[in-house]
Formats: structure tokens, sequence, C-alpha cells
DNA sequence: GTATATTGTTAGAACTATCTAACAAAATTG
DNA sequence: CAATTTTGTTAGATAGTTCTAACAATATAC
């Protein structure tokens, strides 16, 4: 069984996996906030484990074995996180450090009671897809907002980015999934939308925004 | 900030302290299942920490924020063990391992909101108190069963042991917290004492049973 | 295509939580 | 009260997760 530890790089190794599937020693250095020689040593243990593939100065690749582990515990935190929202009344802004925690508890059936409580949501109150109890992750391709064109009417499905700085400014926007959105008009300069919601008036949204903003197009 | 470990420590110190506040080092190391070297190098952490005073060869004995922090973390298992209950439908003899990992959570409003939504609970699904947010535990000094006489009336309020095959035993006799028992004879030779319910038939329960159900009585 | 920068590895140390073996103090018992 | 048992301590080792310093391989740049 995974440690909370080993859980945590397995986590970073999934969401850092590139098309390849491979994985830089740096990237995850960087992404765990430790040094080098601590990845090193830790991409050994997880390899005798049975998670990854690594063979010196390359990057490393996880297994079929190590991608079900790091989505069992996506799983366990995308769960929580919808629990916290929808049953606990928490707003999306506060529930990413606390599935942090929640996320290495080890009672399957704690999480299949959340589960079937909530009736076995598909997405967390981000948007992310939660995996099956298999470990199986259903991708949806959205767009990002900046990919659409003027006139196109978008509903706000899911984010590229949930840092609580984020979030907060979604909430100070009115911003919620589930918002339809209708494109006004591009500023070619910075790439800056002006968007139009249903029931008030337009706001301005800055490329940086367009780009966290993950949107289906419905007409 | 303790660490689960010292929270552990913590925890079982508070449980084995007698009226002295005392407790050895061998009935330490019994109750974490550890050798007793092992709680020698650990009660040093904990002095250090400000938790215990410990003098070489003698008991050890909790200081009061030593107790406080100890409370602190039993308040986080029992309104977890209510939760668990009340608000996601486990039964009573489930809900102490799953307790056992979310009360090490460091989350102060996932406990606050628990605690909100169940309307401040006082005691958990045991009838064991809840500490409050300042880890004072508000005593209540029940019988138990064995100690009261023929003809009382009582209302089963507490336990003295939650192991998970006492609560499956008294779950095949609907034994619950809040059930009123009369108390029709007690056989001297083995102290097994019969009580009858208020609506169906009566039951013969064994001095260890007894010794284990604390109750109010009410007549 | 060599020089430099970046990335990755090894060696050795620290800290936490645990162990066993050996020894020492305290408590119990005849 | 001396002998024995129980309880507690010290020393030294191990496993996990981290670090810094030093070095090595790969990638980038002129």
């Amino acid at each position: 069984m995974a440690s909370q530890t080993e859980e945590n790089y397995l986590k970073s190794l999934f969401n850092l996996a590139n098309e390849a599937g491979e994985v830089n020693i740096s990237e995850l250095a960087q992404q765990m906030q430790v040094s080098m020689p601590t990845v090193n040593s830790m991409v050994k243990t997880l390899q005798k484990n049975g998670w990854l593939i690594y063979e010196k100065y390359k990057p490393v690749i996880l297994t079929q074995e190590g991608k079900k582990e790091a989505a069992l515990v996506i799983r366990k935190h995308r769960l929580t996180e919808m629990f916290l929202v929808n049953k606990m009344g928490f707003g999306w802004e506060e529930v990413h450090e606390i599935a942090e925690q929640i996320e290495h508890i080890h009672a399957p059936k704690f999480f299949e009671r959340m589960d079937e409580m909530m009736g076995h949501p598909t997405v967390d109150p981000h948007g992310s897809p939660i995996p099956d109890k298999l470990g199986r992750i259903q991708e949806v391709n959205y767009l990002t907002l900046s990919q659409c064109k003027t006139g196109q009417l978008v509903v706000l499905a899911a984010l590229t980015n949930s840092s609580t700085e984020f979030l907060e400014f979604l909430n100070s926007r009115e911003l919620n999934l589930g918002k339809e959105l209708k494109i006004q008009s591009k500023e070619s300069y910075d790439q800056s939308m002006v968007v139009s919601f249903k029931d008030h008036a337009s706001e301005t949204l800055s490329e940086k925004v367009c780009d966290r903003l993950l949107v289906r197009v419905i007409g």
C-alpha cells in the first residue's frame, strides 16, 4: 500500500505526464517542492513498488498500476471536494486543502458512501472528472474560452486552474460552472474578451482568465 | 503541531491517566502496541514539546497543554463518529476505524461544520462526551448496569467498551442508547441479570455485558 | 563542435519512529 | 532483607523521507 508521500508523488506524476506519459525529475521536484536528489531516491522506491519505469538520466513513466493507484487517489480527492461543497456547504474555493488531506484516508466504505449520497457525480466542483472505482477517467475535451469565436454562446464547464485566488476572482464576477456566456467581442491587441450573461451586464475577461475557463459551445 | 504519532500517544495518555493523572511506561507501551524503549524515547519528545512531565523511572503526567491537545483530538474523533452515524448512515460499529484516521485531519472549519450540521452534539454514538472547542470535557457519572438493583427502571446511556464485537452483540439484541430497561432479577451465582424491555420480551445479560452498559436510573 | 548551462546522480547526513539486546532500578515475594 | 520479577533505560540498528555538497551526463548556444 502506498504511503501518503508515495500517493502524493503518484498524483503529481499523473498530472505532469505528457502525451508520451513522460515526466522529468526536475519537473517533479518543482511540483513536489522537494530537491532533485529527494525525487531521485523516491522514484527508485516507486519503481520497486511497480508504479513506474525508471532508467538513469531518462524521464520516468508511470506503469498501468501506477496510473490506477494515482487515479484512485484523485478519485478520493474529487469525491471529497464534491461532498464538501454539495453536502457540507463549503465554497469551491475552500475545499482543496481539506481534500488534500482526506484523500489519504484508507476507508473504501467512507468514499463509497459519499459517492452514493451524491448520486455518483462525474465531475468535482471545478468541473474535473472523477475517476471511477477502477481508476478509469472519462476524458472530456472542452475548449478554453480563448479558443472561441465572437458570437458563440458557451456554457462554463470546467477550469484549467483552481487556485484559491482564481476561484475568488470568479466568485466576485458570479462566474459559476453552468453559467451561459455570449461572446460579444475579442480584442486582438491583448486577447481580452467581452462576454455577456443571460441576465445581467457584460464583463471584460483578460487572456489569462480566458485561458483558464473551459467551455462547451452551445450555439 | 503534534504529528499523527504524537497525537496518538497523547490520546492514549489521556485515556490511561488515573486519578493522580499518572501513566506508566509499560501501560502506554501496551496501549500503543510498541516496545518500552519506543515509548521511552517518545515521552522525551513529548516532554520537549511541553505536553507532559517526565522523570526517569517515574510515571509520566500530562501537562494542561498536553491534556488540551489530547482532548481536541478526541473531540475530532467523536464529532467524526457522530457525523458518520447521523449524517452518513453508518452503524455505530463501523465508525471507529474511520474516525481513527479522520481525527488527524488539520482543518478546523471541517470539524466546526460537522458540529454545526449536527446542532452541537454533546456525546458520540457510544455515549462518550464530546470535548468542547477549548478541550473541556463535561463528565457525567453513570452507573454500570451491574451496580443497579432489581426493580429499577434505567435508560441505556453509554458504554465502557466500544469494540466492534460488543457493538454487534448489542445490535443483535436491539440494545440501543436511549433504550429503557427494567431490572427483573439478578443471579447471585454469576451476577447475570434479567432485564425486560418496554415493548417486548426480556433478555438475560451476563456480568461481562452488564459491566459494559452505563445507565441512568429513572425509576 | 567545444564551452556553458541545465539536468540528474551519488554520497553522506539528519530526523522521526520504530526495533532488539543488554543492563539497571524498583517492586514484589518468600 | 535478599532473591527474583517487573519495569524502565541506554546503546545501537533500521526504514522512510528529506537535505546539501560534489560530481557526472545531457542539452543548448555560440
